[in-house]
DNA sequence: ACCTGAACACCGTTCAAGT
DNA sequence: ACCTGAACACCGTTCAAGT
């Protein structure tokens, strides 16, 4: 469409040839960039310098690239959780998967759409049984029975990858202390309870936050009431 | 388009004018029918016994009908929960916010594809609010402070609401049972933890299951884990 | 084998026109 | 005031044609 100049700015080497791999990085970027809604097949084809229709040689169709997607986040996952320096599970199974959790997590801070996005997947993709296998594997040599380490896992539910479904998402420029400031003026009358526990003290952090209600603190402070409730009654011989 | 005859089957009256209320509601049951994907303002439109453009005096554009079915999806959780027989939360707190909650939950499993919208949403609706304050009310009349309380809405994070975002999320075709089938054939050497653990019991529990990692017996278990964890540090006074 | 232009059947949404 | 037809600028995807 565009004629083919020297200057292909979008594109780190035009003559690379297109393959599964780059297709998949490149809708990654491109989502991390300039957001979900942006993910189009044409938008994706011009990241990579190609034509929209080049794409379905390495993709069957747009679900499948949401489907690699999710996999490229899961294997970035993988990578950081190889790297984690913990107790072994033998020794401490809480300190163990806490370690890796919370790495988990630093992958989702730096893709905030991804949890979405893996919601909509309804088929599982190995790399996530791959996942699931390492942390049914530290359970098991902390004492689990499988029964117990299969409860582990619903109770754990998303966090075992790092970050929780809430009830509020505000977007960024709807922050913590502009959502309190609203709603102590218009709504001390219709929601009592609410308002006084925000007037109580709103806390923030920037940093670590993936939404109003999942802080980094907050975070931690939910895995570890879970891991000593899930401790607890693995001494129980449950 | 179609010139309009007498037989409007798929309307229960033609004649009853347009609102936001009657759209939205349309929209749920037209979700419910026929899947999330289903929804496009033309469709909808055909619903109501309109025109895609008229749905525009009622609501803004897609993303204000998402808005609004998860509204509408929220109201009917609250009539719900209104009518929930349980223990005052001055007398045991713990049985009253779970009597709520799986209340709640029952809805969802009614809309099994509402989380997944809510997920999207990026401003909290008053009537989340109002489904929030009603819950710190419970835990402050069991004895919480409002940081506890705070900390308490964010541990239970959506499970408030009666959903846990999971792992797995296979549709329907794709059982636990077919899953871990194919596991055990195809995977015993690559996954062993997983498929053992698979191995050792794969329950079901087809009428309360959202999912292969949510049926009722799993939510009601990582619930309890947790309200028994809050309770913990209620008593500890934190 | 890999890539592409043109085309198809859809979208959400705008706008001017109807009653 | 409420509704609509035609049109616009997009989609994902198919297909026949290029190299």
């Amino acid at each position: 469409m565009t004629p083919r100049t020297d200057a292909d700015e979008l594109t780190e080497q035009p003559r690379i040839p297109l393959s599964r791999r780059r297709v998949l990085r490149a809708a990654v970027g491109l989502i991390d960039r300039d957001g979900l809604d942006s993910l189009t097949m044409r938008r994706l084809a011009q990241e990579v310098g190609a034509e929209a229709m080049s794409l379905y040689h390495h993709v069957a169709n747009k679900e499948a690239v949401f489907d690699g997607v999710v996999e490229v986040i899961l294997e970035e996952i993988i990578v950081a959780v190889g790297k984690v320096e913990a107790p072994s599970p033998q020794e401490d199974w809480q300190a163990a998967l806490r370690a890796r959790i919370l790495t988990a997590r630093e992958v989702f801070l730096r893709h905030r759409w991804a949890p979405q996005v893996l919601q909509t997947r309804t088929t599982t993709s190995p790399v996530v049984i791959a996942y699931i296998d390492q942390i049914v594997a530290i359970l098991r040599a902390g004492g689990f029975s499988f029964d117990l380490a299969h409860r582990a896992l619903h109770v754990l539910g998303s966090r075992a990858l790092g970050f929780s479904q809430e009830l509020f998402q505000p977007d960024g420029a709807q922050s913590a202390d502009a959502a309190a400031a609203v709603m102590m003026e218009q709504m001390a009358d219709r929601f009592p309870n609410i308002v006084g526990m925000l007037a109580d003290g709103v806390h923030e952090d920037p940093a670590g936050t993936l939404g109003f209600c999942d802080d980094q603190f907050e975070f931690e402070f939910a895995l570890d009431l879970i891991l000593e409730g899930l401790e607890r009654r693995r001494a129980a011989g449950s």
